[in-house]
DNA sequence: GCCAACGTTGGC
DNA sequence: GCCAACGTTGGC
């Protein structure tokens, strides 16, 4: 089973929108980013979990943990005229984009900041994709390693 | 609001 | 294939 972390705008979509939706489950659209892509389309599996991360917001950091619930499929967004993250080079023979399906599984019991995360860039979490400067992916692996030791800061 | 860093586009 | 221009991300 592998990790992931999905970074999230609050003001869009927060992980207390993904508590309210129908069995707390929603299908992490909009993603228009190749290397995301690739990873909800060839990597993610069922039954993998991640860190749910608030970006743009005054604390950005973890808020929660999610559940990949379904395998990588087209995003039926891209195909939509009328959606916001519309893209007319995908269609359904030919999709551009995927998405997976995420469900709620708990809240952490404290934010783990950006800021804390980046205090072990050096160490504990030298090469985690979040805490290197500059980083825009929205969507990025998490080793067992890395997963094991952010946990273990919920409690700290 | 600013702006550095990044990914994408398109002319050549 | 190169790379300048552009739009976006996202921390601060």
């Amino acid at each position: 089973m592998a990790h992931w972390l999905l970074k999230s705008e609050p003001d869009a979509f927060g992980i207390e929108n993904l508590k309210n939706r129908r069995n707390q489950t929603e299908p992490w659209d909009g993603v228009r980013n190749y290397q995301a892509r690739n990873m909800m389309r060839d990597q993610m599996q069922v039954g993998d979990l991640g860190f749910f991360y608030h970006s743009n917001v005054k604390e950005p950091g973890i808020v929660g943990i999610i559940e990949i619930v379904s395998a990588g499929h087209p995003d039926p967004t891209a195909f939509d005229p009328h959606a916001k993250y519309y893209d007319p080079k995908s269609d359904p023979d030919h999709p551009r984009w995927y998405l997976v399906d995420v469900r709620f599984v708990r809240d952490l019991k404290r934010t783990i900041s950006l800021s804390e995360l980046k205090d072990h860039a050096d160490d504990a979490l030298a090469g985690f994709p979040l805490v290197r400067k500059g980083n825009r992916l929205s969507i990025m692996p998490v080793t067992d390693q890395q997963w094991e030791f952010i946990l273990g800061l919920e409690n700290g």
